[in-house]
Parts: structure tokens; sequence; C-alpha cells
RNA sequence: CCGGGUUUAGCGAAGUUUGGUAUCGCGCUUGGUUUGGGACCAAGAGACCGUGGGUUCAAGUCCCGCAACCCGGACCA
């Protein structure tokens, strides 16, 4: 940092005291570059606007901008959650293949499971998934029927060693993953937990601007239809659904009756529907849910005691949400040629200001004002960067922050500043009391 | 896992055919001029050419092995 940086630094925090979220500090290494390989928008998004970098083959580390739109995402999942009644826990990612043993997976997993041996030549390995570790920690504390039904849930990183990882972290190997696990005494009410999962699922997608498709999944040995995939809607999506067309005005209550699958269980000649009534679009798995049964609370021996005093197996399901793929879904739903165009629930920021001429007391002065009014009530993000125009606009439409206020001495010599919407690019010129009020009454 | 390709400065590339000790653009540093859509001038810093071996007086360049990464396909949250 210069003298004068730090002067610039000082001066400004000595004017809005405290924490400031200056640009010039924020470590958003934004570029204007498109990496040639790269195919997909959110990919070439994510990596321009500074929110990722690979450290190696479908393993990113993920920066402060990304960060803040994960840390959205799980904010949103967890009220969700809350509402359901599911506790939140961390297992471990680093699990004893003991585990995997008693479960009968160990052997099953193939090499997409990443196998670890520790200095004493214990097996290891790192969590692809966490079925046997919900059911043991179930099985320690849970001994009474009076502790059912019971959902454990948690968000962390998950490794699978995929043969072809792509899309950067749309198909990654290590991942960011809610998953949840519920135990019921009975069939009936590991339906009504699967039922209450399902539109908990639908209204935590749609906060997040997005429209969820949920689509009958195999639900693999057990059967049943009790497996659904909840899609996103997406040009650039890898799964292309055919579904009743009802599905897109269909209430909560009849969405899962409502006919929608992916081209694997997709065939014409045995379509419920006729082709009128047919949308074929390609979509973005984004959670999984599924019911399982006493898969592994049978093996695991994990059991509690019924009324009558006798072993009750739990009946199990599960339910994931991709939550590091669904920064990258997002982007594929809401982008345009300049960049990323945040859904305003899970945007980074909830505004940028940006000073086009920091050398301006005026500019810097507004500025102040600006931020000072705004941080109480929302996240703002101050671009005090001494750079050209050009640079800190194309950054602002790049990182796609919702509402951008510019000002410029030009503007504001005539009294006003610019508040633009990046979703529609609407530029009004407002005074700089009103501009604060807008935000201040929203 | 099958097929194709890449690897040279922080990033993107040229140089490889024909062996002679590395070039360009962006970015970065310093100073100055600029300022409404990625500006200009000047001066700098920065590369054991993916890795191991071989051929040669001499290897970024030729030969052999290995690795990492990318793309398409088959598979997966």
């Amino acid at each position: 940092m210069s003298i004068n940086d730090l002067k610039r630094l000082l001066y400004l925090r000595e004017i809005l005291g405290g924490e400031i979220m200056l640009f010039s500090k924020f470590f958003a290494p934004t570029s204007k570059d498109i990496p040639s390989d790269v195919k997909i928008a959110s990919h070439q998004l994510m990596l321009r606007a500074g929110m990722i970098s690979q450290a190696a083959s479908g393993i990113y580390y993920w920066l402060p901008l990304a960060v803040r739109v994960l840390e959205k995402i799980m904010k949103i999942i967890c009220e969700e959650q809350d509402k359901i009644g599911a506790n939140k826990v961390y297992f471990t990612t680093v699990q004893p293949a003991e585990l995997w043993i008693e479960s009968g997976r160990y052997d099953d997993y193939g090499k997409e499971m990443l196998r670890i041996t520790d200095r004493k030549g214990g097996k290891f390995l790192y969590s692809p998934t966490n079925e046997e570790q919900a059911t043991d920690v179930f099985r320690k504390y849970i001994k009474s029927y009076k502790g059912l039904p019971t959902i454990l849930y948690q968000i962390h990183w998950k490794f699978r060693d995929e043969i072809r990882p792509r899309f950067g972290v749309m198909r990654g190997r290590e991942f960011l993953m809610k998953d949840g696990y519920s135990f019921a005494s009975t069939f009936e009410e590991a339906e009504k937990i699967y039922h209450k999962v399902f539109k908990s699922y639908i209204r935590t997608f749609r906060r997040m601007g997005l429209t969820p498709i949920p689509v009958q999944a195999d639900s693999g040995a057990i059967g049943g239809n009790m497996s659904h995939e909840f899609q996103i809607l997406a040009q650039t999506g890898e799964s292309t659904l055919y579904y009743d067309k009802k599905l897109l005005t269909a209430s909560d209550e009849e969405l899962m009756k409502v006919f929608a699958v992916t081209d694997e269980k997709y065939d014409p000649n045995t379509s419920p529907i006729p082709q009128s009534e047919l949308m074929v679009s390609k979509g973005i798995e984004v959670g999984h849910i599924f019911y399982f049964g006493k898969k592994y609370s049978e093996p695991m021996n994990a059991f509690v005691l019924d009324k009558n005093g006798q072993k009750l197996y739990p009946e199990m399901g599960s339910y994931g949400i991709g939550v590091s793929r669904l920064i990258a879904a997002i982007i594929e739903a809401f982008h345009d040629e300049r960049g990323i165009i945040w859904p305003e629930p899970v945007a980074p920021f909830d505004v940028t200001l940006l000073n086009l001429h920091t050398s301006n007391k005026d500019c810097v002065g507004a500025c102040n004002k600006i931020y000072r009014a705004l941080s109480e009530s929302k996240e703002v993000l101050y671009d005090d960067r001494d750079m050209s125009i050009g640079e800190k606009l194309g950054d602002a439409d790049l990182i796609g922050i919702p509402w951008q206020i510019i000002v410029g001495e030009k503007n504001l010599s005539q009294g006003v500043v610019e508040l633009k919407n990046r979703k529609t690019g609407e530029i009004a010129k407002l005074s700089v009391d009103e501009v604060i009020g807008r935000f201040l009454k929203k």
C-alpha cells in the first residue's frame, strides 16, 4: 500500500467510521480475459469475476465474492431446514472406513471414493456422502421410539473422485453440499417427512429466485416413486427434462403428482400425457431427495425399542442440495453478455457504489454520505478504486450486484447521481437524498 | 475409462518444421498526463521453457519415459 492509499483509506475510515467495504481492499481479482477453453457461461463468469480459482482438476479455491454468495444460499437453506424441524450438525469430512464396511458400501463405492491411510495404517475416506455417519450418530443416542422422527442435516464439503470433472464448480470433485437424513418409525411417517422436505425444497429454491422443476427419479432397489430430483431450467443443463406444462402453474400440493422425468426415464410410448401438453427443457440438477427404508439401519444395527419393547429399525430417507453447484446454476439462469445478474436474495452485496472520480472532492463527499446512510441497513460495496471508468463500470456489470449507484462529476454538478438496475439496465437520475430514500424504504 | 489435445513470466500466446541460450500482448512497479464504457507517454521488475533421462560442441526446439491440465464421449450432487 502506498502512502497515498493509506492516507485515503484512513481518511475514508475516519469519515465513514468502523468497517467499510471498499473495493480497493476487497479481494475480487476480476479479469476481462476470457479463458479460451472454458465452455459454459457460469464457469467463465465465475473466473472472470474473481469468485473461484482452480487448485486442481475439479477442485477450486473459493474467493470472497463467491463466499458471500455461498453464505447467502446457506442461510436460506438453514432457515428452511429449521422450519421443518431439522437439526443442524457437522458430520466429518474424514471418516473411518469401518462404518462403510459395516453398511456394505466400502467395496461397492468404487474409485469415486477417495481412500486415505493414516500414519498407523488405519483406513479412512473423504466423505462422498454421510448416510453411515448419520446412522451412527442416531444409533449412539436414540434408543426409544419416542426419539422418532428425527432429521439431522449438515452443510459440509464432500469429495467424489469423478472421472471427468468439468464445467467449473458445476461438476467438481470437491463440492459443498447440504445433506439431511431422516429417521422414522413407520413407512407412513417416512412418507410424511418426505413430503414435508419436498415442499420445503420448493420453497428453498424459490427463495433464491429460482424455478425448481421436481422430476421423478430412479429410487433404485427400493422401488416406488419416493425419489425426486430438483432441476433448474437452464439451456446449458446436462439433463433433458420432459414434463407436463401444468407443472409451471401447479400449486405446491399438486406439484409432486405432475408428470416430469429426465430423458433416461422418458418413453414416448408410455408417456401418461399427450405430446401437446409436453414441455422439453434442459435442466441442472441442484437437489435430490429419496426414501431408502432400512438400507442402513438394519446392517448397521441402528434400532430403537417400540411400545412393546421390540426392536424397531427406522425408515430412513436422505435429502441433498448441491450448494456449490447452485452458484453455477444460478449464474446459468441469470446472466447476460456483460456478466452475472444476481437475484437479490443471493447477491453478494445489495448495492455497489461507484465513485467514477475518486480525486473529486464532491464525488467523494457524495459517496461517503450515500455509503454511510445505506450501510446501516444494506450491504454496500464501495468502488473507490482509482482506475479508468470503463473498467469500473465493466466490473460492476460483471460482478452483477443488483443495484449500482454511479457517482460522477458531470452528473453531480447537476445535483444528481445515477441509480442503475443491473437486470433491466434502467437508469434513474436522482439526487443524493432521493437515492438514499429509495433504499431506506425498501 | 475410451478418443483427441495442451504444457514457454501472474494470465494469454509466438518461437519447435530447419538446434546456436527466449519474443509479444495483458497485468504488475515507479513517475507524469488523463477521466462517463476496460486511456496515453516514459522508465523498470519478472522465465532454471511441466518433469526425468538420452542424442549433441550446443536442446524451448530432436528422441524415449512420466506427470499435470483441458476438450468430446460413456458415468455422477
